[in-house]
DNA sequence: GTTTAGATGATAATTACTATCATTCGATTC
DNA sequence: GAATCGAATGATAGTAATTATCATCTAAAC
C-alpha cells in the first residue's frame, strides 16, 4: 500500500496558495476579514505542527500584542466551521488544529504527541466511496494512526498510568511540539 | 464495499462473553477484582452508547451509591490500559468509552453525537497492513466517520457558532445519548 | 461619513479531568 | 481464618482548556 508523509515542500506551497485565497474565502463564508483572522490563519498555515490554540496565541501575539486568547479559540472554531481548518483531537489531548483541509489523515506519536499529515490513497478512496452506513448519512471521516515517531521509538517506554493530561508538559518533546519547531 | 453497523444481538453476546472473562482478565493484568470495577465494566458493556464517564458514574451509582466519580475516571483509564476498554474522543467532545475492544471503527452523528460501532473490513485490512509510515512505527489506529444519524438527518441544521461544548446539554438527543437509552 | 451586524478583548464561569492523601480492602501468606 | 501489605477507593482540592458574557470596537455596506 502507498503510504507517504506529506513533504514540507508540498505543505509550504499549499499554505501559500491557501493564504492568498483566504480573504476571498472569508467573504464567501460571510465572515469579515479582520487583521486577527489573517494573523491566525497565517500562523496556522506556517506550521506543520498542528498547534494548539495557546501556541497559535503565542505566535500571533508577537504581531498583535493585544489579541485575546478567547479570540484565538473563537476564530479557530469559526475557521473550522467554514472549512478553512480542521480540528484534530487525538489521544484525548487538547485540540490541535490543521490548516490543511484537503483529504488526508494523521499520524500521531503516542509518546510526544507530534502529529504529521499522511496520505493513504487507498483508504481515502474507500472512505470516499462510503455515502451511507446503515441509516447514517456519511459526511466525512477522520483517521488517526497511533505510532511512535523516529525520535521516540527505541528510547524509553510509552507513558502510562499517572502520566496523563498535563503531566508531561514541559518535557523536551512537548515543548518542542508546542512551539511549532521542527525536529 | 462491505459496510455494516454492529447489530445489537452480536453486541450483547460479545458483552456477555467479555463479562464472564473479566475477573480472570483483571488478574492476568495484575489488577484486583473489586466490586467497583465489576460494576463499571458491567455498565460499560451493557450500553451501545459509548457513554461518558459521568454517565457510567450515574449508572453505577444505582448499585454503589458511595462510589466516587474519580474512581470511575480512574477505572476507565485503567481498563483502557489493560486493553479492556477503548477511549473514543471525537468531535472534541469529552471522552467516550467503548467496551468493544475488537477491531472496529465508529460512526458518530455530528448533531446528536450518537456513536455506533461499524465494521469496514477492507479498511481494517489496509490499516492492519501498515506497519510503518515514513519513519513512524505504527501501533494502531482510530477511524471516526462523521455522519448524520437517521433521527437527525432531514430535520434542523448542524449546530454552529455558539452551539459548542455543553450548549446543547439537555436537548432530547443529548440526554438520550447520555443515559444510554436506545432510540 | 453613517450605520449596524458582527468581531474583539477582558474576564468570569464551566467542565472534564487529575492530584493528593487518608482510609479501606483484596489477595496472598501463614 | 488472622495478619500483612500494596493496591484501590472516596473525598475533595486543584488544574487546564474551553466557553459565556458583555461592553466596546470595527469592517463592510450604504
Amino acid at each position: 500500500m502507498e503510504l507517504q508523509l506529506v513533504s514540507e515542500g508540498r505543505r509550504a506551497g499549499y499554505a501559500a496558495r491557501r493564504l492568498a485565497e483566504f480573504a476571498e474565502r472569508c467573504r464567501r463564508g460571510g465572515l469579515a476579514v479582520t487583521p486577527q483572522r489573517l494573523a491566525i490563519i497565517r500562523a496556522l498555515l506556517s506550521s506543520a505542527e498542528h498547534p494548539r490554540a495557546d501556541v497559535i496565541y503565542e505566535m500571533v501575539r508577537r504581531e498583535h500584542p493585544h489579541i485575546s486568547l478567547a479570540t484565538v479559540h473563537r476564530t479557530l472554531d469559526t475557521l473550522c466551521e467554514i472549512g478553512e481548518a480542521r480540528k484534530v483531537t487525538m489521544l484525548h489531548d487538547s485540540a490541535r488544529y490543521d490548516g490543511n483541509v484537503t483529504p488526508h489523515h494523521h499520524v500521531i506519536c503516542v509518546k510526544c504527541r507530534r502529529i504529521r499529515d499522511v496520505e493513504i490513497p487507498d483508504v481515502s478512496a474507500l472512505l470516499d466511496a462510503c455515502k451511507e452506513i446503515g441509516d447514517f448519512k456519511v459526511l466525512g471521516s477522520s483517521l488517526e494512526i497511533h505510532a511512535l515517531c523516529p525520535a521516540c521509538a527505541g528510547r524509553g517506554r510509552t507513558r502510562r498510568a499517572t502520566q496523563r493530561r498535563g503531566s508531561t508538559r514541559g518535557s523536551a518533546e512537548e515543548s518542542r511540539s508546542r512551539t511549532g519547531e521542527e525536529a
